[in-house]
DNA sequence: ATGCCGAAGATACTTCGA
């Protein structure tokens, strides 16, 4: 089973890249941030014809969030945002695949330490703290998958020192972190990866994808019965290359078979 | 110290992202 999370930055935009990333890298699941569309607005058929389910919350200009899965895959139990937080902005879906439940999440960007946006970046930490924990006793196959807007330590950020303490790397926003993974997930790209340097996220200004001067942000979550099935974990820089790319790229992992016996 | 780029809504600039 392979799974990819990737904030699109508008999917009108982005949808000729996505159809084209799919057919490259035809995934089971593939779940998208930032969709920029109102409900109505999601291009089912173009999904369809690509081969893809779509399940998806949308919300006009800001946030909104899809899971496109590969036609044939089962799927169960789509839940939208998180349930018993009133959350205007539509950053969260879940849903159970083939057997193994997925959350898709955009995470609060929080704008700056000393900014309102980045009061609300906890609270929506702390909902999404809850969340993940009630879905994992029920769900012991679970991944959460997503634009975090957290770089988890130094080997995320290309220049530590210029960003620490900034939005993204604050010891409150990476104790957030930690605290999801003390629930028993693994942060699936550093089960294969202990080196710095590798990014997800790269500003559109001042050439910083050519000059390779990224963050890693974007990340996929593990449960330990998924992460014994983990064979790799790969950001996928290709589409930040195309023409008016997105500033995120995508994040791919792919899972094995299920040995265990029951 | 600030803007750089890009999307979107509005309609010539502003808000937001990270």
């Amino acid at each position: 089973m392979k799974l990819a999370t990737w904030n699109v930055n508008s999917l009108k935009v982005r949808l000729p890249q996505v159809v084209q990333w799919l057919t490259d890298n035809p995934v089971d699941v593939l779940c998208l941030q930032e969709l920029k569309l109102d409900q109505p607005a999601f291009p089912v058929a173009e999904i369809e014809a690509a081969g893809y389910q779509s399940f998806w919350y949308g919300q006009k200009t800001y946030n909104g969030v899809a899971l496109l899965v590969r036609a044939g895959a089962r799927v169960e139990q789509v839940e939208c945002g998180i349930p018993g937080y009133d959350d205007e902005q539509r950053r969260v879906i879940a849903a159970t695949v083939d057997g193994v439940r997925i959350v898709c999440a955009y995470f609060v960007n929080g704008e700056a330490v000393d900014s309102p946006k980045y009061l609300y970046k906890l609270k929506w930490l702390s909902m999404m703290q809850e969340y993940v924990s009630s879905q994992l006793l029920r769900y012991p196959a679970f991944a959460l998958l997503g634009d975090f807007n957290i770089a988890p330590d130094d080997r995320d950020v290309y220049d530590p020192l210029a960003w620490k303490d900034k939005v993204l790397c604050s010891e409150p926003e990476r104790a957030a972190f930690t605290r999801l993974l003390a629930l028993g997930l693994s942060d699936a790209f550093r089960l294969f990866e202990a080196e710095g340097g590798q990014y997800s996220w790269w500003d559109y200004r001042a050439a910083m994808f050519r000059r390779g001067l990224g963050v890693r942000i974007d990340h996929i979550l593990l449960s330990a019965a998924l992460r014994r099935r983990a064979v790799e974990c790969t950001i996928d820089k290709t589409p930040r290359g195309w023409e008016r790319p997105s500033d995120h790229a995508p994040v791919r992992v792919v899972l094995g078979p299920d040995n265990e016996v029951a």
